[in-house]
DNA sequence: GCTCAAACTGTTAGCGCTAACATTTCAAGT
DNA sequence: ACTTGAAATGTTAGCGCTAACAGTTTGAGC
């Protein structure tokens, strides 16, 4: 910076206006320190701008996997957003480990973010502790709690699997499945679906719990298992698409016909349900706007502004197709 | 870092190197640190450290986009070798668009990361050079050239689509559809399908070309595309599975049977691949090894090793399956 | 008890930048 | 010419940590 600050003929005060204040820095000097940087090929050291400014620019978000598409267009929201107001995300996955996710938190701290966003409302007692204790804005999110770390938006995971039973079985299915993995999500959805279910006279639940984060493959072993246990079953809730597309092809190899012998309804609505055949009947939840809210949530309070709500319910849609 | 010092009656110097160098500390200091760092709840500003250190412990990867989970298990490889090694990655997205590249690799930069890997090796004169003049270890992936930014380690994308071409004609299918995503290694594919079909007489090339980065709906409209421009196809490779799933549904939903009608072979073979019916028929690349191997090579030449090729060609494998 | 190297701990001087305040410049008003 | 205040630029003092070296302690060997 030194070596610009000389060639422009200014001060290195003057240099880091000139790049982060262009506005308060006369055009004819700011012309100079711009070709000075040209000409040397000047990288700023932002690791040195964040410790004597005491602001990083990076906001942490950590979810599950990005293996599963669910969360990439949350995390595609999130960085646009953020990236609009001058923002970095720092990327972490914690494999639906919550010591992984432990230790990402504490590295990211270490890193003085200015924001973090995580997914789920439950957390390590360590965890919440640290990130109230670090006193920056954290967005949870993929769920509602009245008792958020900081703030949090998402949606009723628990409505969302009543949602779905109650749909199934206005359609007249009692026998019901469910397939899933075995995170704190999907555990909610599965309680909603089941709070849902022994309301109704007659109707039965049998469960395939897979381990937390499988999809296609998954799901076809989870039809069969289901399938072994109630031979009898009319409809299966699949607790997102990619494990429901498994479901799906097992049926076909098995010729079983959807819906006409087995509905089948997935969770998430990716892309990938509409484009199946038959079309897979699926909750719809706001995966990108969860992203974009979190971010204008952040940025609300690291531009300190007052907060409508700390806790944002952005709903979901069961989506009728073809297979349920 | 003064308190825990103070805490523990030693020099901050010490503190710093129990964290760090425990070894070098005597045990009954290190525990005193220790247990004065968990009373205070002091958490380590990596910033500073890394300004004073001149290291930060941070690996960048650029990728087009996580949306698309080709390259999830690279960045699963990646990530797990270099935290293996005490490196965090820090993970950004391109969105196929070379000006957002660009943007990642100077902001990157700025962060002072200790070495980048970056997915392909078609990339803007200025990113070359800036990623040259930084001096840090560089790997290029999921391509192969002869003259990289420093490393690369990946697969020939032209002789992959060569080995696909080949495959399908000596199959008997003369009459070929490729469909795929402006991106450059698709391109290299398309190259290479084109420079083998073009070697037998009789056979012939329809193309649909579709947006870099297009998925399960871009399959189904590219068939559509295809089959308009050719009624006689007889076999279509996709250049991703995701693209071949969504040929796939939409020969469903015409009636087209899967291979008898038309053959379909996709590239990558996610996981869905095999689980799709009929299975379908991929290109297997060695994506998590991808991202072991870049990871290994970056750390050989954190660690000052002599490296032992530049150049490190995984190769590929046609996966024969149901449907080609 | 004494030597001496190894093991441990402390001191000093930055890393490269920016916040906060100080100073200079300059155009407009009198 | 002379004030005046806004705009532009400069100066000073760190941000929180670690490299490099200096100093101190320890204990084995004689």
């Amino acid at each position: 910076m030194e070596d610009v600050a000389r060639l422009a003929g200014v001060s290195t005060m003057t240099v880091s206006r000139a790049i982060r204040e262009p506005a308060k820095v006369a055009p004819a000097t700011r012309a100079r320190v711009t070709a000075a940087i040209a000409k040397l090929g000047y990288v700023p050291n932002l690791t040195a701008g964040s410790l004597a400014s005491q602001r990083s620019g990076i906001i942490a978000a950590i979810v599950p996997t990005i293996d599963n598409s669910i969360f990439a267009e949350t995390m595609r929201g999130l960085t646009e957003t953020l990236a609009a107001a001058g923002y970095q995300v720092l990327l972490g996955q914690t494999a639906y480990d919550e010591s992984a996710e432990e230790a990402l938190v504490a590295a990211f701290l270490g890193r003085r973010v200015d924001g973090m966003v995580i997914t789920g409302v439950k957390h390590s007692a360590l965890t919440r502790k640290r990130l109230i204790k670090a006193g920056i804005p954290v967005v949870e999110t993929w769920d509602l709690t009245p008792d958020p770390i900081d703030m949090v938006v998402g949606f009723s995971n628990r409505d969302a699997g009543r949602a779905i039973a109650r749909y199934l079985l206005a359609k007249g299915y009692l026998r019901l499945g469910f397939a899933g993995g075995g995170d704190d999500r999907t555990r909610s959805r599965l309680a909603g679906f089941e709070a849902a279910i022994r309301r109704v006279k007659g109707a039965s639940l049998t469960r395939a719990m897979l381990p937390a984060g499988t999809s296609f493959r998954g799901g076809r072993e989870a039809l069969g298992n289901l399938l072994a246990q109630d031979p009898g079953l009319q409809a299966v809730f699949c607790s997102n698409d990619a494990i429901a597309v498994g479901a799906l092809m097992e049926c076909r190899r098995r010729g079983i016909q959807v819906p006409r012998d087995l509905a089948i309804a997935g969770f998430a609505d990716l892309d990938i349900a509409a484009e199946v055949e038959p079309a897979l009947t699926s909750l719809q939840v706001r995966s990108r706007t969860i992203g974009e809210e979190a971010a204008n949530m952040l940025l609300a309070r690291l531009r300190g502004e007052p907060l409508q709500a700390t806790v944002r319910d952005l709903g979901f849609m069961v989506v009728p197709r073809a297979s349920a």
